[in-house]
DNA sequence: CAATTGGTTTACGTTAACGTAAAGGTAATG
DNA sequence: CATTACCTTTACGTTAACGTAAACCAATTG
């Protein structure tokens, strides 16, 4: 079966962005889409990792750091040094990605708590 | 009992982050501390607000963004329209961070995957 | 008393992540 | 064949969130 492929329209479609956008994320090194003449032609792997960009904006994350984890993951590592250098790098993110966790449980416990004063002053005296 | 105060120092030391950075939130409306001829004093509430701002800021919220919630905070909002509208402010501001949750939880998976993988040695997908 | 430490204002500089505009190519469609 | 719908490249513009530098004041300290 020959592989699905995506234009740079519809990408930009499905995940609510635009073309520039997606172009720039190539000019950045994230994707290198094939060509069709002169046109852009992604595959699903480039698909996830637009898709993996979107994610890491939802949560903060430059496109810098999205471009070393997506790395992360594409990366054979082989030696030992990159080994622990891999290692490491998934500690970090874990770490960050737990202190966020715990920043949103905060403030959803304190969204709670204020939509709970405005709706009690809301009732008629 | 007199209130605790800070100098500016003393607050871009606990937040990590620098003295221009504490000024500019002032810049922007966040905070308004005190002054002391010309020196800048920070009550407890100051300190809370910049709490605020560094824990948006760990989950990507921009400053314009962590001043909205401040203020929706800090209101005593009166009429219904006030109140509808800071409701529906708290109800997309948990939609935001209930994404974020499933994004993380994502991603703290395949971490794990991929540590996993790297530890056993096995070559990525 | 000179130097250090910490504060101040003003103002221009910088980076990320695109937006936007110009100028054009190609394929289908009425 | 002219319009429409997508695509392309090049290149300057924009916004947020500070960084950095200059030039200064005030208190403390060796």
């Amino acid at each position: 079966m020959t592989v699905k492929t995506y234009t740079i329209g519809e990408l930009a479609q499905e995940f609510d962005t635009t073309t520039r956008a997606i172009r720039f994320y190539e000019d950045q090194g994230l994707i290198s889409p094939e060509r069709e003449g002169q046109k852009r032609i992604y595959n699903p792997s480039d698909r996830i990792t637009i898709k993996l960009i979107m994610r890491g904006k939802r949560l903060g994350f430059s496109l810098a750091e999205s471009k070393e984890l997506i790395e992360l993951y594409n990366s054979g590592d082989n030696n030992q040094e990159q080994h622990n250098r891999v290692l490491e790098q998934v500690r970090i993110s874990r770490e960050r990605l737990l202190q966020q966790q715990a920043d949103i449980e905060m403030m959803l416990i304190e969204l709670d708590e204020h939509e709970a004063r405005v709706r009690t002053d809301m009732k008629p005296i």
